[in-house]
RNA sequence: GGCGGCGUGGUGAAAUGGCAGACACAGCGGACUUAAAAUCCGCUGGGCUUAACCGCCCGUGCGGGUUCGAGUCCCGCCGCCGCUACCA
């Protein structure tokens, strides 16, 4: 009696051992262009997983189930003779490394080195097909040397909005200098970056100071003192991305609203390209949409009132032009640099005390509330524009003031959130659009518009016709807009805009693991280090904890700090998008030093098919909107600059769904669901864990995991082991009854053939399970056959080979060893089916009475369509069921059913 | 509230508008075995009918529609999951 469970077959013998010999064969090494090796006749193909970030809890199930399938993508298009490029790496800078860090007291290099060492050990116990000479690894000096050297890149950029892409910064300032005209023109209108909207609600003084930085500002990566997300308990500030809730998203910390002076990417230059250009891409369409309601795009107009006494400006951004003479209040956000400006004396306690209130409340707090509307009056009146209407000023918290222009004319009639403020601090609310046309029922006096004072019964939000609106009276809600936007347009009082939800990256961290920033600071100005002097290595600090006050820890390295006796380096470090924006790109050449990558290589791996980029990536849905949208604007920088041949970088994307405990809930470790992929291939080896993963469900589709599932796969692939191999009297194995005499059966023929066909559209479509069960149907037509035709075995190997590369790899030496044979599985050719096999002499087609299958018969495969007609005639169960009833229709699909159509 | 996805046996799931439930899991029965495991074979959506075969009816969340024919397409509901949230 043995206490270990016996093994269906010895897998824990194999698989390491191929393991080994890929490793050291190289054999999944791809080499580049001029490389040694390489063969430039075939086509390229580049599977890429997201890489993945080597946390102290080393892989999950979620892991190796898009890598299998990408495996499988890149095994498959080897043996189809292609190119294939199937690249690993580690995402290794951020905030758990470090926060781990400091709770263990180890350096976060060692931590991190730790566990991408076992990250790795586990990767290649799953049997991957990566080509590890190009491993890259974000915290390596050698990589993010290139990561600071990008950075650059946009740091001397400036967006051209003419041109509608990024030009060297030193275009601008040449261009500025020769033309006084075109310098005072830019300076009048910095929403030319745009930037239009956050210009046009800045103060005089800011505006100033933007202007006279022109240049500085006009950058991709430019420094600002705006608002920003920071956490105390993290010790950093966060950008939108990460907050969820008015919380962290690592660690759920609260999250307040605080002006610093950070480091900041022009992303809302790309909004209108980074939506455009996904049209092209063959992306899952609910990401697409994703990403675009994240730019959110909203068309509008930008609308100028004046205070009443005439001295100040407010400008607000409006989707609904039309309903402008409805506007009986406006609403600044708490935080407008203009409320300091307008509020009364009277006022003032009360707006201090709401203001203070508001900075407390988290957005969590603001969105919990937001059934109930709150508000202050600031005493200000402001002029609307249209009718000379002295309306009141509020501030309330559900204006925003990272949106838009950070003020709203209320519109109550037409607006939901206006029409609750509206009712609860009883401010006129005025009708001005009708679901159908009519005329205004208003006074018609003293050529002013016919105002209508009884109030709407209910908020009507949808388009319509004007009405109480003077000129723009009977126009449907659309012509409405553009006669407005055009009567504004021309009294210089406002103009057609669009405006973007999306807002800047905030691109500093105050964290110690992390790229520090190539610039260093002097009398107060920022500059470049010269692309020579990388890469900057952050300091080596024994103290790299936060220091709690938003002052980064590099600021503790005195000596680093010190750049020159008037210079000092910047303390801030990058986010953790920065590496994983730009790593695939890497990949193409890893070992490259004198370039971020080489031309040839990026060329090859990158261009080469017709829409170029990626060919395949897999990955999770959690990046929809964070590193897909990151990587897409990085890279159209890097199109523009002429660093890279493709406008986009990801041609063909794919989600792989969620695993689920076997409870059906999310695994998670307090709920005692999470499966360890190490113990499953202790228990059932390698390929029954990938064969699993793939057998479960669609791969994009959220399915539990079940271990009896697990078994099934092992049962499967122990039957293919047996169909080659047979026990011996002492427990070992021997290869068994394969006969290279033996042929397969006409039934068989049909089976092989099917399977090629079927097996391969399956993977081209990513139906991995659907192509599993298609294999098991071949197993099972060989298992009953006695001595097994080798070239039936073969093919069924090679067919398997990209799901469970050991056993498959194995039974083929096996039989080499035997039969005589050259190679090995992994180089073999991937099989051709011949249609004319696929179709037996006679097929079975059902025949129907009016859609319900009454018989079946037998026909000739090439049976005419009367032929076939006058055969379901002659059944007599047809006969039966059409007896004395009339026969208005017969349908005939060839090779499937006739169905007789009866009154 | 908005957007997206999904509803098919006891379970995971198949199904270019053409015979619903392939392939598995679990279950039941059998063979082999002293016995068990493993393996192999058979049955396995629900109901009615029959001694049995046969045969018939119902069935893809619900209600309509298009079609010779709908799990699949269209319209309207219900339920679950995910993302997002005062976006002017």
């Amino acid at each position: 009696m043995s206490t270990a469970r016996r093994k269906p077959y010895p897998f824990d013998i194999f698989e390491p051992k191929w393991q080994q010999h890929w490793d050291r064969q190289q054999t999944f090494h791809a080499p580049n262009p001029g490389e040694l090796g390489f063969d430039s006749a075939k086509s390229k193909y580049y599977v890429l997983d997201m890489f993945p970030y080597p946390s102290g809890a080393g892989l999950h199930v979620g892991h190796p189930e898009g890598y299998t399938a990408t495996d499988i993508l890149g095994r498959y298009k080897r043996m189809r003779g292609c190119n294939v490029l199937h690249p690993m790496g580690w995402d290794a800078f951020g905030l758990p490394a470090e926060q781990y860090a400091i709770k263990t007291g180890q350096h976060p290099a060692v931590t991190t080195a730790q566990n991408v060492a076992h990250f790795k050990g586990q990767l290649q116990r799953l049997g991957f097909g990566y080509d590890w000479q190009r491993e890259v690894n974000t915290t390596d000096p050698g990589y993010f040397r290139w990561t600071q050297w990008i950075f650059l890149q946009l740091y001397n950029s400036y967006y051209d909005p003419e041109l509608k892409k990024a030009q060297p910064i030193a275009l601008l300032e040449d261009a500025l200098s020769l033309d006084p005209q075109r310098k005072a023109e830019w300076s009048e209108n910095v929403y030319l970056l745009g930037t239009h909207s956050a210009y046009a609600g800045m103060d005089e003084e800011h505006r100033a100071s933007l202007r006279e930085n022109l240049l500085q500002y006009a950058r991709l990566a430019y420094v600002s003192e705006a608002p920003v997300n920071w956490c105390s308990e993290l010790g950093t500030v966060l950008a939108n991305e990460e907050v969820i809730d008015g919380k962290s998203e690592v660690g759920g910390h609260p999250v307040e609203r605080r002006p610093m002076r950070q480091w900041m990417l022009r992303i809302t230059s790309y909004a209108q390209r980074l939506i455009d250009e996904l049209d092209g891409l063959d992306w899952p369409e609910g990401i697409k949409l994703l990403q675009k309601n994240w730019i959110g795009r909203s068309e509008g107009a930008e609308v100028e009132f004046k205070t009443a006494e005439g001295s100040e400006r407010i400008i607000v951004f409006t989707t609904r032009p039309d309903t402008l003479y409805g506007a009986t209040y406006m609403v600044l956000a708490p935080e407008h640099a203009l409320v300091e400006k307008i509020v009364t004396e009277e006022q003032w306690p009360a707006v201090r005390e709401y203001r203070d209130k508001t900075a407390r409340k988290s957005d969590l707090d603001r969105t919990d509330l937001a059934k109930d509307k709150t508000g202050v009056w600031t005493g200000a009146f402001a002029v609307n524009p249209v009718n000379g209407e002295r309306i009141p000023i509020w501030i309330a918290d559900y204006v925003l003031t990272g949106y838009g222009t950070g003020a709203i004319m209320a519109v109550p009639a037409h607006d939901e959130r206006d029409w609750e403020f509206a009712k609860k601090f009883a401010l006129p609310i005025r009708e001005v659009v009708s679901s159908s046309p009519r005329l205004s029922v208003g006074l018609a006096g003293g050529g002013g518009s016919g105002v209508c004072n009884s109030e709407p019964l209910e908020c009507f939000v949808g388009e319509g016709f004007a009405v109480n609106s003077g000129p723009l009276d009977g126009f449907s809600s659309e012509d409405a807009k553009a006669e407005i936007t055009r009567l504004l347009t021309e009294q210089r009082l406002g103009f057609q805009t669009v405006n973007y939800k999306l807002r800047d990256w905030l691109f500093s961290r105050q964290r110690y693991w992390g790229e520090p920033f190539p610039i260093v600071w002097e009398n107060g100005q920022h500059r470049a280090l010269d692309a020579s002097e990388l890469p900057l290595r952050p300091p080596e600090l024994a103290d790299f904890k936060p220091t709690g006050t938003g002052e980064p820890p590099l600021a503790k390295a005195t000596d680093w700090l010190r750049y020159s006796d008037k210079a000092t380096r910047e303390t801030n470090t990058m986010p953790q998008w920065a590496g994983s924006c730009w790593y695939y790109l890497r990949y193409c050449d890893a070992q490259n030093a004198a370039r971020f990558v080489g031309t040839d290589a990026e060329r090859y791996w990158m261009g080469g098919g017709q829409p170029g980029g990626v060919d395949l990536y897999v990955g999770g849905t959690e990046h929809a909107v964070l590193h897909l949208l990151y990587a897409r604007f990085w890279h159209k920088v890097l199109f523009d600059l002429g660093h890279v041949s493709t406008p986009e970088p990801f041609q063909r994307l794919v989600n792989q769904g969620l695993i689920l405990g076997e409870d059906g809930q999310k695994m998670s470790k307090s709920r005692g669901n999470v499966v360890n992929p190490d113990d499953v291939i202790v228990e059932y080896g390698a390929d029954a864990l990938r064969g699993y993963l793939m057998f479960m469900g669609p791969l994009e589709a959220t399915k539990p995991w079940s271990m009896s599932g697990v078994e099934g796969i092992a049962r499967f692939l122990a039957r293919v082991w047996r169909l080659v191999m047979a026990e011996q009297q002492d427990g070992s194995w021997a290869l068994g009854a394969v006969s290279a005499e033996a042929e397969p059966d006409k039934a068989q023929l049909r089976v092989i053939h099917a399977s090629i066909k079927k097996v391969t559209a399956d993977i081209e479509a990513l139906s991995f399970n659907t192509a599993l069960s298609q294999l098991m149907i071949f197993t099972n037509a060989f298992v009953n056959t006695t001595p097994r035709p080798l070239s039936a075995v073969r093919t069924l190997l090679t067919l398997l080979n990209p799901f469970a590369p050991h056993l498959t790899e194995e039974l083929w030496q096996n039989l080499a060893a035997r039969f005589g044979d050259a190679g090995e599985l992994a180089d073999a050719v991937w099989p051709a089916w011949d249609e004319r096999l696929l179709i037996d002499d006679e097929i079975e087609i059902a025949l129907q009475v009016n859609g319900k299958v009454r018989d079946k018969i037998v026909v000739l495969k090439d049976a005419t369509r009367e032929a076939v007609e006058a055969q379901a005639r002659s059944s007599a169960k047809i006969a039966e069921w059409t007896a004395g009833k009339e026969i208005k229709k017969v349908i005939v699909v060839p090779g499937k059913l006739v169905n007789i159509v009866v009154a």
